[in-house]
DNA sequence: CTTGCCTCTCTAGTAACTAGAGCTTTTATA
DNA sequence: TATAAAAGCTCTAGTTACTAGAGAGGCAAG
């Protein structure tokens, strides 16, 4: 049994945040000391970790709670966890284009500015006027 | 002049967005109609649309509002709108960077698992288990 | 028993909006 | 001109995943 400090050193998860996680319960309501302080045995560290691990990974609460769930009965089938697992990726290959493309636009802008006041500087000109990009950006998150 | 759901669907921003960004002081306050309602005319379209354009390209509130005090002058050297849009390349760089590296890592969890109870899923296997991940994802945003 | 660190709860703040309630104004039609 | 529909108003609260800070109380070492 250890204090909250010692879980979070442990866990690599800061205090409020694992507070938090009990709040929204992902994690256990902690057992308590006389004194009213919470007390953490090794399971929640685990659970915690698991939790640090998948945001890690950029997956979101509701995701990870799913996760937890279906973590809890080995028997279950592990279709629905590929499946999260899956859809995060697509997610995150979704990100990465629509990044990419912002990317490229400015550098476009970036690069194409050779001015040297903002009356004729290229990158307040484009964002004034759409018609100067070469590409879409419009799109996704 | 006209309201504010003509001005919405001009810039293609949403009229709650339009109100926000009043009270936000990124757009002047609007002139009002007798009856208390909001008339816009040209030069709030032109304003709205850099901002919009400079939402899409990722840029947020307050480097959108420095560039918009940077553009009501065209004197001013350029300098300083170019470094605001290539800090932002650079973030969007490492943003890359980054989901390219949890891309990576969950291609590899995914592609796997081929069990078919969560007893042994890869995926929760990894997630509870640091050990099993191939690389590093824990670093920026 | 005291000192100092650890922990407690509670509130509010972050970014950039979005949604909804309940009401008033404007516009179009009869 | 009367009325009804559409558009707009303000205000509050919700979204995500925390983070910061105030002010009070617990705990272990000496």
């Amino acid at each position: 049994m250890y204090g909250i400090g010692r879980l979070s050193s442990l866990a690599n998860v800061k205090i409020p945040t694992i507070r938090y996680y009990e709040e929204i319960n992902i994690l256990p309501e902690a057992e308590r000391s006389s004194g009213g302080q919470r007390r953490y045995r090794q399971s929640d560290l685990e659970r915690l970790n698991f939790i640090r691990h998948a945001r890690d990974l950029g997956l979101g609460i509701e995701d990870i709670r799913d996760l937890l769930r279906l973590s809890e009965n080995g028997e279950n089938p592990c279709v629905d966890a590929d499946r999260i697992a899956a859809q995060h990726l697509s997610r995150i290959k979704d990100k990465i284009k629509h990044l990419r493309r912002l990317e490229k636009e400015l550098k476009r802008i970036v690069s194409h500015c050779q001015s040297e006041t903002i009356g004729d500087c290229y990158v307040i000109q484009s964002l004034a006027n759409h018609a100067l990009c070469g590409d879409e950006h419009k799109e996704g998150l």
